[in-house]
DNA sequence: TCTGGGGTCCTAGGACCC
DNA sequence: TCTGGGGTCCTAGGACCC
């Protein structure tokens, strides 16, 4: 309450073509080039992820489609994303940041929020802005721009206001002669639909929507649209939590097909491969899943889901598969397939989900992990025909189910010093 | 040439229970 | 005769963000 009536300072600071930024750190000769990063070389499906500034100049603004981005900009230099370099500069970027102050909130892998209210040292807030960014460049070789305000909103509008290289300073009294002349699609937190009915209401401007009757944006848009119109005032009480990225939800992957298909083997390959690794990322945090998620883009980009809510979290390759080719042969409508996906929710991390469990569930996860998890298992259960034909599985696959079958292993240990595993599983057969 | 892949949050409807 | 009201859980879809 205290902090509230004396203000807060808050920094948003916002790496300038993170990717992009960061391959020409490593490497020297992409400096002052026109670069991309796009998500996928093909051209028929490749969109640009991240431009350079040098790209952006000749039009190449992501996201944007490959082929598009060579027609405005011939000799653009094209890669491949490489998140495990990303995570790293990403690392350092913020490790950096917490030797101002603990209070950082990662948002995502090239921004944060910083609460420097009471920084470790006590230097005027500009100083400090003007020495992270300085030295986010130097050591790092990372151009950022900086937003600094009273709180996160006015902060992430400030940071977008100059770039690269900004440092912008959104105090709320300025809010009616900064804010309230943009358009309100320039507001955070409102997309494309939202500004389009909000235009179909005569809103156009943030001006407009603070002008506006706040009951009438409730019942247009619920609490979203109690949000905007405090927004417009420059109004946001939410604080920097320095916990809140690691508390993640879910955890899933998908992947356009490299072209539309109607064929089941294909599926089930794409489906095993996409189970793969959700299944070693869960793993690889220690989770499991409580709700396995299929999720089905046809030709037209009509998307669905469909999701089952499990009996006990689970984790394992095998296990997720079952679970999302149940549902899609559940629920395919056999029109031809653009993207697949699969997506574990209710993610418990692993000592929660073994309390969950009660003993005949464990024995049978048990049962089920040492059962399933072979490559014998799988040519058994769907014939080697009708799984392989034509179709090898990848080394991720093999190697996975390598892992799944020393897990299974390693889990009944596990299960017998705990003592979860007596004469329980005896009744199991 | 036709638009990726990773997420979060919110809403709404139906089932079910008391 | 013609059917309350509140709460929770689950599922699906949509909007948004980077």
């Amino acid at each position: 309450m205290d902090r509230q009536r004396k203000g807060r300072i808050i920094f948003h600071v916002d790496m300038n073509s993170f990717y992009a930024s960061v391959e020409a750190a490593h490497d020297p000769s992409l400096r002052g080039k026109p670069l991309a990063i796009a998500g996928s070389i093909e051209e028929r499906r490749g969109i640009v992820v991240t431009a350079s500034y040098e790209a952006r100049a000749q039009g190449v603004n992501p996201p944007m489609p490959l082929w598009e981005a060579k027609k405005s900009c011939p000799d653009l230099v094209v890669r491949k994303p490489d998140f495990p370099k990303y995570r790293q500069a990403s690392e350092n970027m913020f490790q950096l940041l917490y030797e101002y102050t603990p209070l950082v909130e990662p948002v995502s892998i090239d921004e944060g929020y910083m609460d420097v209210t009471h920084p470790v040292d006590d230097r005027p807030p500009l100083e400090i802005a003007k020495h992270i960014q300085d030295r986010l460049l130097k050591e790092l070789a990372l151009p950022s721009s900086i937003g600094v305000a009273p709180n996160k909103f006015l902060a992430k509008m400030a940071s977008d206001m100059k770039k690269p290289l900004g440092i912008t300073v959104l105090r709320k009294r300025s809010v009616p002669d900064v804010l309230w002349p943009l358009d309100v699609i320039e507001m955070h937190g409102v997309g494309e639909k939202t500004a389009e009915k909000l235009k179909r209401q005569g809103i156009t401007t943030i001006g407009e929507l603070a002008k506006s009757d706040p009951i009438q944006l409730k019942s247009s848009f619920g609490v979203a649209g109690v949000r905007m119109h405090e927004r417009a005032y420059g109004e946001d009480h939410r604080q920097v939590d320095p916990d809140a990225i690691s508390e993640f939800k879910s955890i899933g992957n998908s992947t356009t097909l490299p072209r539309d298909t109607k064929n089941e083997a294909v599926v089930r390959k794409v489906l095993m491969n996409l189970s793969d690794s959700v299944s070693r990322r869960m793993r690889r945090k220690e989770v499991y899943g409580g709700n396995i998620q299929l999720t089905i883009r046809y030709k037209d980009r009509k998307t669905i889901t469909r999701s089952r809510k499990l009996d006990h979290p689970i984790s394992s390759s095998q296990d997720i598969y079952e679970e999302v080719w149940a549902l899609f042969q559940q629920y395919w409508d056999e029109k031809p397939i653009r993207l697949l996906g699969v997506t574990a929710q209710d993610i418990v991390e692993k000592g929660h989900a073994h309390q969950q469990l009660d003993l005949f569930q464990y024995a049978d996860t048990l049962k089920r992990e040492k059962l399933s998890n072979t490559v014998d298992h799988i040519r058994n259960k769907f014939g080697e025909g009708a799984l392989l034909k034509g179709a090898q599985m990848s080394e991720d696959s093999s190697d996975l189910l390598r892992d799944e079958e020393k897990r299974g292993t390693s889990l009944e240990k596990d299960f017998l010093r705990e003592g979860f595993l007596n004469e329980k599983q005896d009744n199991e057969d």
